[in-house]
DNA sequence: GCCTAACCGAGACGGTACGTCACGTCTTTTA
DNA sequence: TAAAAGACGTGACGTACCGTCTCGGTTAGGC
């Protein structure tokens, strides 16, 4: 965690301390630069290597430095533009799910984050080693808190007790996600969050269906 | 609609056949050539118009006088390699939501489509209007199916009438999307589809709950 | 000799004519640059690719398909740079080697030559390659038009018979391009070359010498 | 003259000692590596500054301390290797003469002191300024003893009295350099220098010549 | 026996140029 | 007139050096 908390350029050396160190001036340069660069709409496949160092006012060498590639440098920028965990209430189950859900929301509207985030998202799949990296530093830690607020809501009796958990996770986050990946023009509207785990947690079938569902073969 | 569904090219001339006829075949060639790379393994981001015309052994301004660049080209590669919608049985609405599901499912298994799907999917997000074209074509009509079914389920009673149609498509096909897109590693076990469906027509919490929810502030 | 004249690139493939021919203007572009620059007074180290690209208004690539490196694009500059052979007016020896000689010393002279020359010459000679290239273009024919004067003079009574005619002919040069290589800041007075001529034919010696020379041991 | 004979680095502050003086080792270290480069056959223009320091174990900046650039530290470089001033034997003029030219050619065959002044003499005839600081070192000085030979000769009445001096001394030196830097690949003979001060001093005209020299327009 | 200034190797800094590659356009010959 | 071929200007790629500037750590006098 802390070294997540550090974020920085991923290729430092092992040993210490020898020559001129490296300037954090120059890191947050380039980082910055990378956003500002993405905020003013400049489509990410124009932001080359050469683009950004000219604008951070840096030397391609500083970046390649620091990062091995377009793609290692995004991870980074990414990292640093992720909003903070939002503070779980605690009071139940369900409270804490729609927490969850809600800063998921959030993040498709924030200017700054949402244009960021939006692109570089795309980008990294296309790199499976990239997308690993990314998915361990923030998309795996936010997936381990939503589970732990399931293993709660299970000991506490909110939970049907014969489902995978990993599974009822996904269908929470799910249809959030097809909306914020698959229709980006459509906006999330502000009960969404309420709306989809109270769905889910009450079932779709009607109070007294006529039960037609046919058995599985 | 029909030169969609017709596929090929999308810069055919107006004017009727004048002069040399395009051959199909150079038509043919190049979109097998790009089926072809990504089979092999090429990473998306190393396909250049000048490999793809290598490939095919075709002259770059024959891909050009088709299509305005590579993302368009796409386009029509995704559109052939999607397999065709399944038939539904009818029988229910949990079954044909069950069908579509697993069409869905396959998707992520088949090795061909797979491989160019899971790519050429990724790159057009970067696109906004290559988007719309892919949403449109590819995207939009398995929705228009999905709605449907519902509809039908709506009006047979099978579904509670309290709630959005687009939301309640999206609680089934969101956790199946989150598992495709967000966790490539993970294999999507066979009885996936129905686990889906049921959990979420049955909904989540227990038979007699303490109903500990807590009311919206 | 055809080749020569015909000068240009020296990274013509073998295979004749497909696709589109490689454009003359561009070639001269290219090498009318060089000069350009040269003439300016621009240093030979701060001579880069790209500046020549910059200022002929060409691409990098443009060059590079011509000619292999810095040096070989010298090679062709000089040749083109390079004044004609003068008409020798045969009528003796000593005649036709002082406008061999004159010729010579005019280079060091003339402003847009001597420019281009005087600093080209230099570079070559760190590449042996390259010095080969420019040695048999450039400077073993008109040694050869040295010799075969030399050879005239020899049949004709004009020149001790005693003597290798390869050193004779360095006997004339020699002392032209100690002046004009070693000693580039003295200027080369217009009698210069009918002084040399004669003295080496006179020989230094004073009319009645005491004769102190010994004998070699 | 002093700080030539004291040689080394030419940037030495004004200021005397103060702090810790500059490392003779070090000094000695950069110039035996470039000597060690260019022996091992590295090519001048690979000659970078980051290489030198690499290969001497020292820092960039103890190069910047003490030479300006590379030229600079080139002059210094030709200033240890050159080969020291034969001692003349004085029996005559043509004896001395025959003695410096030799000196002369020796210096195109001995493989160490060859191989590094062949190279770095071609590169600072790139830069006027450094020319003329390799010229005042090494290239005046000799000159001086050849006229000086020369003059005395005159005064013993071995040379004939109607001509400058600075062109005697060239119709000697001339030939060598022609040979020694035009035609690098032919070996110089041993009695070489014989030869060419024998003819010059006798002439090339034959002993009864017809006298077949057209006067002079 | 400190103090201090200049040295030392190491290496980061903003730059410039390298030679390669792909872009999308154009100009040929061939069919 | 479309076809393949390939040259065109443009511009990014990742590397190597440039000459300057910190770093932590010596290494000498002068006090």
């Amino acid at each position: 965690m802390t070294s997540l908390a550090k974020a920085g350029g991923t290729l430092r050396p092992a040993t210490p301390a020898r020559g001129r160190p490296r300037s954090e001036a120059v890191e947050r340069a380039i980082v910055e630069g990378v956003m500002k660069l993405l905020e003013d709409g400049v489509p990410l496949a124009e932001l080359s290597i050469e683009r950004i160092a000219r604008t951070a006012g840096v030397g391609k060498a500083a970046i390649y430095r620091r990062w091995s590639g377009k793609e290692e440098l995004f991870v980074d920028v990414v990292r640093t533009a992720e909003p903070p965990d939002p503070p779980l209430p605690g009071t139940s189950m369900r409270d804490d799910i729609v927490v969850l859900l809600e800063s998921l929301r959030q993040r498709g509207l924030v200017t700054r984050t949402s244009a960021i985030l939006h692109n570089v998202h795309a980008q990294m799949k296309q790199s499976p080693k990239l997308w690993a990296s990314y998915h361990e530093a923030v998309i795996a830690p936010r997936r381990r808190v939503g589970l732990e607020v399931l293993r709660r809501g299970l000991e506490n009796g909110e939970l049907r007790t014969d489902l995978d958990l990993e599974l009822v996770n996904d269908l929470f986050v799910g249809p959030m996600l097809v909306r914020a990946i698959m229709r980006p023009d459509d906006d999330l509207p502000e009960g969404l969050s309420e709306q989809i785990v109270d769905a889910v947690l009450e079932g779709l079938r009607p109070v007294s269906s006529p039960s037609v569902s046919s058995p599985t073969p």
